[in-house]
RNA sequence: CGCGGGAUGGAGCAGUCUGGCAGCUCGUCGGGCUCAUAACCCGAAGGUCACAGGUUCAAAUCCUGUUCCCGCAA
């Protein structure tokens, strides 16, 4: 069965990386008698090298850099709407196209070279997401955002409406407190890939996937973020805010202005703890200053959180920071943070 | 050569503008206190101030070059 994998950032590298497991390869490593049993991977379609990173230098996607480990046929258009771009598209003479996060529109007419008038196996798409539910760019992010307890991702067939063709096959992945748009993106995007293997077997066997249409009343979409969210409201409450956060690291990451400064924060949790402290403002330093600053009457009960955090009010609940940077400087620990500024007791963030 | 910030005992930082004894919060080691402790008290070790050159009576600090790190941008 040949291949057309499209994909781009690290979300679509588990998904290549298991075909090639799965014994595809470039057609001219492979045995002729193991083509039509096995997956053949004629191209890869990738967006171009863009200037990425300090200095602006241009940089492979992640889909590339693997591809070019394996030597695969890579092909980077910068749109797929070119007569000529089609036409190469075309010559490969694929059976089916796999798309994960690729970043670019992929015309009716692409689209159509995969249909059953074609005498083709379709073109689909793993999405990050339990479809209906968010549809579009920030799947992750605004999962994590909105406080959903659970997420997933799902196998479906492209069509020319975003994220909306039939649904193919699901994995369900539980959000926990603890994760991160990091850490759901790496889970999401193993579970993405198992998925589509297993479909791609199924179509060997089959030649075809069962599939249903979305309920079209349970829609809602994944808007891209913005720069302007990133900005931490501490008359938010606690949970919230730890939300935001989460849902922000590694990327763009929820910032709060401290001692005049922009500072990222990269992780925390929330409690719930009553206070009369002003949202913003700092009510306990456990463990590491402690000798410096005025017990306070929380400072005990919190003393069971075993890494030392910046206790902040917020409009309800209380944030406990455990990650945050300050500019031109590193990540570092809550503890590293307090110790390097010595932070007190009573500082604000806004 | 796209723009900005940074490099200082094991960790995180101040000191640089305005040159003049290497400093802070921790950690480590030793001793003390305590029913006990990540608490408290006393003491100690630990630095080529990123690298190279220059200016100066004197450089972490001023000048030039280099390396590495962080942010902007995606």
């Amino acid at each position: 069965m040949k291949i057309i994998f499209a994909g781009t950032p690290e979300f679509a590298v588990p998904a290549l990386q298991a075909l090639l497991d799965a014994g595809a390869g470039h057609a001219d490593l492979m045995q002729d008698d193991l083509k039509h049993e096995k997956f053949e991977i004629v191209m890869v379609l990738t967006q171009p090298d863009r200037p990425a990173g300090r200095g602006m230098k241009l940089q492979a996607s992640p889909v590339k850099q693997l591809a070019l480990q394996h030597t695969l046929n890579i092909f980077q258009p910068e749109s797929l709407k070119p007569a000529e771009v089609q036409a190469e598209i075309a010559a490969v003479n694929a059976d089916v196209m796999i798309v994960a996060a690729y970043g670019l529109i992929i015309p009716t007419v692409v689209l159509n070279m995969f249909g059953p008038s074609n005498q083709k196996l379709g073109c689909y798409n793993i999405h990050a997401s339990l479809l209906p539910r968010w549809r579009g760019a920030a799947p992750i992010h605004r999962s994590i955002l909105a406080g959903d307890t659970e997420t997933g991702v799902t196998m479906m067939e492209v069509v020319p409406a975003l994220d909306a063709g039939n649904m193919i096959s699901k994995a369900v992945v539980k959000i926990t407190d603890a994760d991160t748009t990091q850490t759901l993106h790496d889970k999401l995007s193993l579970q993405g890939a198992g998925l589509m293997l297993q479909a791609m077997r199924d179509l060997i066997a089959n030649g075809k996937l069962p599939s249903e249409p979305q309920d079209e009343s349970l829609v809602n979409y994944a808007h891209k973020l913005e720069k302007a969210e990133a900005a931490i409201d501490w008359q938010k409450s606690a949970v919230e805010i730890s939300r935001q956060v989460r849902a922000f690291n590694p990327f763009p990451v929820a910032t709060a202005q401290f001692r005049g400064e922009t500072c990222r924060i990269w992780f925390a949790t929330a409690v719930q703890q009553q206070t009369r402290a002003k949202a913003g403002e700092i009510i306990a330093l456990p463990h590491a200053l402690q000798a410096n600053t005025p017990r306070h009457p929380l400072s005990n009960s919190l003393r069971k959180f075993d890494s030392p955090c910046i206790h902040a009010a917020c409009g309800d609940g209380v944030l406990l920071i455990s990650e945050l940077q300050m500019p031109g400087g590193k990540r570092q620990t809550a503890q590293q943070f307090m110790q390097g500024q010595h932070v007190k007791v009573g500082e604000l963030f806004a």
